[in-house]
DNA sequence: TCGTACCCATGCCATTTGTCATGCGTGACC
DNA sequence: GGTCACGCATGACAAATGGCATGGGTACGA
């Protein structure tokens, strides 16, 4: 039996998700958490194969309660499941230790070939989101870019930004042109879309 | 048997859905389409119920879908089943002539009770959105304004937004204006993601 | 040790943006 | 017919924004 721990926010995927797991005769999901605080001690109680989790929680994302699941149960390993195809959720998912990522577009079919892969020790990337990150590179944002424009991207003023990034107006202002130079836009509302597109943020 | 069309563009929810759903004795998934454009060809071909729709699917969104399939086919009521709690959807859904409305975050027994009232002739809302709804009210943007700062909030300059909507530059400053006001907002940026939010949009 | 990359900051300037006042036309409503 | 809300436009002005140059500090690898 394969033991699957299912981590998903929205409780009307999660429930049908678990459902749709549960007709493989050798699939076992043995636990179900809505946040990513949750994760870690439902993976200790019950020591799962696979950890199928979804990016966006409340409380933690995925990829960081991946990384953290990779040092406590070496043997449990992850599957990221995520409605975004971004390239650079990918790369975090693999720096975090991620041994799968499937995106919620395709058939459930490939989620549980997936598990089988993985669960077998190999490694398994949506084939089209692998093609899509190769192309499209690393983020070309420094970290501290990233924090800008992610704090932009509430859409504050340059103000707004200083003081909760504890900055200068002055340093803002050179990050987010730096920004929007690299990402090619050409106002920082289009840069925080298409850095969030990418998953660069 | 509650005969039941289900639309959704995520293939991995919509599989799991229809899994969940054929637990049920009485349930019958009868068609299952990942587009808006396949909606009216599928319902006519299987005669559902019940068609529970998705808000943004590709080709033509749910809600636009929902008021078509209201007036092809006024034997089938229609359930608005959507990731985002927003209180502007859920008014257009009910302009629509949707008879349900059900939030991904809600557990899968709520989603099976909704079809049941519904098919019996009754009506479903997510009791925490209904409550959202009363609270916020209804858009305060006018037409030309939910217009502005839908282009708006694609990120491009004032001059992009004039082109794409064929206004003078005045006049989008003018709307936007008048929408950052009424949004309570102090950027554009801000007020897109304020009316975004609340499915103004 | 040097070069390089990143972070932080300051200052300057042209452009853009947000705001306001004002005007005109149209359709709905009393 | 008058009033009102709305869409559209123009003009003007203060503030915010985006480029760009410059400089200092730190960390890291060659």
């Amino acid at each position: 039996m394969i033991r699957i721990l299912l981590a998903d926010d929205q409780a009307l995927v999660r429930g049908a998700l678990a459902a749709v797991l549960r007709l493989e005769p050798d699939f076992d999901v043995v636990a179900e958490v809505g946040t990513g605080t949750e994760v870690p001690a439902a993976a200790r109680r019950t020591t799962p194969d696979i950890a199928l989790l979804d990016v966006q929680m409340p409380g933690r994302e995925g990829l960081d309660v991946a990384a953290d699941l990779q040092r406590a149960l070496p043997g449990c390993r992850t599957i990221i499941c995520t409605t975004f195809s971004r390239p650079g959720y990918l790369a975090r998912a693999v720096a975090a230790g991620a041994s799968g990522y499937v995106v919620k577009d395709s058939p459930p079919e490939q989620l549980v070939d997936a598990i089988r892969r993985v669960h077998a020790g190999l490694r398994f990337v949506d084939p089209a989101l692998a093609a899509e990150a190769l192309a499209r590179g690393a983020s070309p944002l420094t970290g501290r870019e990233a924090d800008v424009l992610r704090t932009a991207a509430e859409g504050g003023t340059v103000a707004d930004i200083a003081r909760a990034l504890r900055l200068s107006e002055g340093t803002v202002r050179n990050h987010l042109s730096a920004a929007i130079g690299k990402t090619q836009a050409r106002t920082r509302a289009e840069a925080a879309r298409l850095a969030e597109a990418n998953g660069w943020l």
